[in-house]
DNA sequence: ACAATATTTAGCTAATTTGCTAAATAGTTA
DNA sequence: TAACTATTTAGCAAATTAGCTAAATATTGT
């Protein structure tokens, strides 16, 4: 895995997280995504081009729309490999059975 | 689980998530933390201060000297939280096996 | 080719972050 | 209590980030 600081940078704002459980639902447009929050439409943008940038997110063109979608596999991967560099096995055993609440 | 914020905060500086790494393996006063770096001593206690308002390490003084440990528990607990939050179930059966390489 | 729609890029400002050095604080030991 | 050691706090400079508005670009449909 190469270096992670993108990932975790993209991950520390509240707004990308935000768009990265929207996309889990269902992949959407850009201006669908705007239309959640409260910023403008190149503060979006720019927030989606850092997710790409991080590997995060990918896009397709559609028709004139640009789809969303989360990399989950490599979120998941990143986030799991840090876990395993940091937190003794016990513990994340511990985790393993873990469901949202 | 309350606002991940600064825990992803803390974990996007590159010399905080070493610090992280290396108390896995050992508790570590502030002094033998700050030889591994390059980085003066006031910086590496400005990191420590982050990572612990995040709630990723706590401190005990022992003589001297105050011991840093690693709150595995805390950051397995919000990473694992938030990779349930974005990734489809299927995404995170396929990660609970993965060991380090 | 033109007009319409969707999205990105540029350029700006205010706030935050990381590094530094110097000074302050806390606890230990003589 | 004075001196010592370990660590934190203050204050500053340079770099980065998130927001905005205005302008540019790309694709579709007439």
């Amino acid at each position: 895995m190469q270096d992670p600081t993108e990932v975790f940078r993209a991950l520390a704002d509240p707004t990308r997280r935000q768009i990265l459980k929207a996309l889990k639902r269902k992949d959407l447009p850009a201006g669908e995504i705007t239309a959640m929050f409260n910023i403008s439409f190149p503060s979006i943008s720019r927030h989606l081009s850092i997710l790409k940038a991080a590997g995060l997110v990918s896009e397709r063109r559609q028709g004139n729309s640009i789809i969303y979608s989360v990399n989950s596999e490599h979120l998941a991967l990143c986030l799991s490999e840090f876990i395993s560099a940091v937190c003794p096995t016990e513990i994340i055993e511990r985790h393993r059975s873990r469901k949202k609440p």
